[in-house]
DNA sequence: ACTTCTTACGTCATTCGTAAACATC
DNA sequence: GATGTTTACGAATGACGTAAGAAGT
């Protein structure tokens, strides 16, 4: 037995009238009669009790409507959730962040996605550098802003964010600290604080949070590279920051487990770039 | 949405294996991917994560099984009582008769229909001449045995179950009550009693019942052709039967309503005829 | 290398509409 | 004769299988 089958045994069970449902259809009236009548076949007895001027429901026909309207309804209704998870922009989308500057990128991005969306709700969490990734695979967060590169098996990566300049993060009293500028060159070889978000070839003392990490460094255990928000957002007088020269700059930018990509995720990295300042 | 839409994303989901579920639905497994891949598209995110090697149903696609397998087993138990009532032998027939003749030939067909279809009931109710039909059209019986013509619209009318010489019924005092028999002429122009079961020309007083009939004959208020089984069935000493030698045999038969022909009704009224002697 | 899921393409069944016929009031 | 259901027939959508391809273990 067919949808359309369901539908139409429906609809004229409801309507009382081929052409009424053939209306509801969207459907022409002949195709309502071959349509019950093939169902008539299948269930082996009349449906209906018709004539050219009324229609009823037979004994059989009547408890077949009984039962078969809550049922396709349920099921309908499945549907429709699944598309409301999927495909609708409503509902709430949990957004996680990785530091300051991913954090004020998402405040103005979920504000502006809002509006748009008056159905939406969107929560923010920071996450921490080092299980960022693994809050997205287990569904904890449905998206993740940080710092590129992201991605991986499994993760979709959205358009970049914003593009900062790179700044080195090293001891104040380091004698680095007292330059202009620093050259990537310059880096080589010097002690460098590891973690998940940093330079992929990052090698020394490992750390999995933002303030670990500036505690290493203003500690002297080793510099770290970083965007140029830093500077702003986590002054402190055990740590100078410094421009490099020749670094290409830092990229941040959304990513998402792919099984999960909802509307409501996609929706919302197509609205973040929007933002370029913060 | 379609059924085989539904049908494939249940199998996949109970067997978190392509190759399985196309074996249990019948189909190649290349079908299975394209409806699968179909769906999601519908639904604006994947319901499965796959591999090459694993299957795994995504947050939104759990919640679509656990809401749409029961719903949908729903209505394919909706759809199969219909078929059970409509198609299925199985479930309880309700078989209405007229007078004794009837009855005993339904006794018979009944034991008979039992036996071969044990997951049948099969309840005989007696009904009485004047109502015999609205009985019939109003549901109450599924089934109407009694001397023929039945019929009517919206009535259909099965095969003859049995044929016997007409008696006529008259009072034992009547001069006609001592003859070897009577042809159709003689009874010309005499009283008769009228009756829904008797000829269609019967004219004088009405009975709704046969014993009335019978009361009406022996109290001298006119005659009654009957079957020959009359003879042996209600014997009475106010009444005699005579022979009529040139009239048609009286025909018995069944009719039900053609809007509640089930399976059921159509198995009964083939069984019935095999029934030759009273 | 083997199993398993996916893509490409051709074939065929089925759905659907138009138009005419039929039935009932 | 008007309204409403059914039948007949042709066109197009789409369901399906086969076979080749890709991906993971």
């Amino acid at each position: 037995v067919e949808r359309h089958e369901i539908e139409a045994f429906l609809a004229v069970a409801e309507e009382l009238h081929f052409g009424r449902a053939a209306a509801r259809l969207r459907i022409s009236t002949a195709r309502v009669s071959q349509i019950v009548r093939g169902l008539e076949r299948q269930v082996g007895v009349a449906l209906f009790e018709r004539t050219s001027r009324r229609v009823s429901l037979t004994a059989v026909g009547r408890r077949l409507f009984d039962d078969l309207q809550p049922a396709y309804a349920a099921v309908q209704a499945a549907i429709a959730q699944a598309v409301t998870d999927g495909r609708g922009v409503a509902g709430r989308l949990r957004v996680g962040f990785v530091g300051a500057a991913a954090g004020r990128l998402l405040v103005q991005a979920a504000q502006r996605f809002r509006r748009r969306h008056p159905g939406s709700e969107v929560s923010l969490h920071e996450v921490q550098v080092g299980g960022a990734l693994d809050q997205v695979l287990s569904g904890a967060v449905d998206l993740l802003a940080g710092c590129l590169p992201l991605g991986g098996p499994g993760l979709t990566a959205g358009p970049v964010l914003l593009s900062e300049p790179r700044l080195f993060a090293v001891a104040a009293g380091h004698p680095l600290a007292r330059r202009a500028a620093v050259s990537v060159a310059d880096l080589a070889g010097r002690p460098m604080i590891s973690a998940p978000c940093g330079p992929p070839d990052a090698s020394g003392p490992v750390a999995e949070t933002f303030q670990e990490v500036l505690a290493l460094v203003g500690a002297g255990d080793g510099g770290f590279v970083v965007g140029e928000h830093v500077r702003r957002y986590y002054p402190r007088p055990d740590v100078a920051y410094v421009p490099i020269r020749d670094a290409p700059p830092l990229l941040w930018g959304t990513v998402w487990r792919t099984a999960a990509s909802t509307a409501r995720v996609r929706a919302f990295a197509a609205e973040a770039p929007q933002t370029q300042e913060i």
